[in-house]
DNA sequence: CTACATGCAAAAAGTTTGCCTACAC
DNA sequence: GTGTAGGCAAACTTTTTGCATGTAG
């Protein structure tokens, strides 16, 4: 089974115009987490007509679909990462604004257990760990 | 030693003002999560000349010199909490936005282990877990 | 053909700032 | 008395929305 965003575009019956395919793109290419701004700064670098309020109302549409996950680090800005992505959590760095991914088998086991403990599904869950780097 | 907003801000030598008084009695008071509209609300409830640019102020100043926490929820309000409590992570819950706190010492010690070999130091970190509340 | 998506510009919502007055120390 | 804080309103930033037009299915 393909697991792509724009596959899953496709099973949930979303129509599939020229920007939202632009945008899928992007967001499949990004190896980052970018705001919404920087996503369309690439989306009309592909394609010159794509408006900002399109890929404001295609993240928010998605989202709602559960193929994409809002991310907020604190800065006023929203960020989106792909929600069929495996697991893993975040490492946000205060003073930079750098974000580092991680998995870690225990932590995620605790997680379960944390959540079940308080009678929570993890339901796209994440863990975000804000922190400094360290002098070496 | 008192550990009260108002003696870090004493300790600090901030200058305490009548506003600033008030606002950070309603942070003593707060068992929530309050946005900084809701802080206002309250403020101003104690006192009637409060602005809220006053509160925006006083917040930033509070965290920039430690004495409060910035929490981001995904929605689009910054929220605080005082910084010398006790640590502890927050579940929130994705669908009524309430937040649960926890405090789990398996996770904490994960948490530095993680942080130590990304070469991170975990200066006011905090731990979210994104859910949804199981149904009986 | 028709419902839904887009562009544009205006409006909201949240936050910051300039300027002048007021007050803590 | 002096430098810092506050009030007010304007500005800024991020996100949403109304409306007329375009287009995928």
């Amino acid at each position: 089974m393909s697991n792509t965003i724009l596959s899953r575009c496709e099973a949930k019956g979303l129509r599939l115009t020229e920007q939202r395919r632009v945008i899928v793109s992007v967001l499949e290419e990004a190896e980052d987490h970018p705001d919404v701004e920087e996503l369309h700064r690439r989306a009309a670098a592909k394609d010159q007509g794509i408006s900002l309020a399109t890929v404001y109302r295609t993240v928010k549409l998605f989202e709602e679909r559960g193929i994409l996950e809002k991310l907020a680090f604190g800065d006023g800005r929203a960020r989106y990462e792909a929600a069929d992505r495996a697991h893993h959590d975040h490492l946000i760095d205060i003073e930079t604004g750098a974000v580092i991914e991680f998995v870690d088998p225990e932590i995620e086991a605790l997680q379960k257990q944390i959540a079940d403990r308080l009678g929570y599904d993890l339901k796209g869950h994440r863990f975000e760990l804000y922190g400094v780097r360290k002098k070496p």
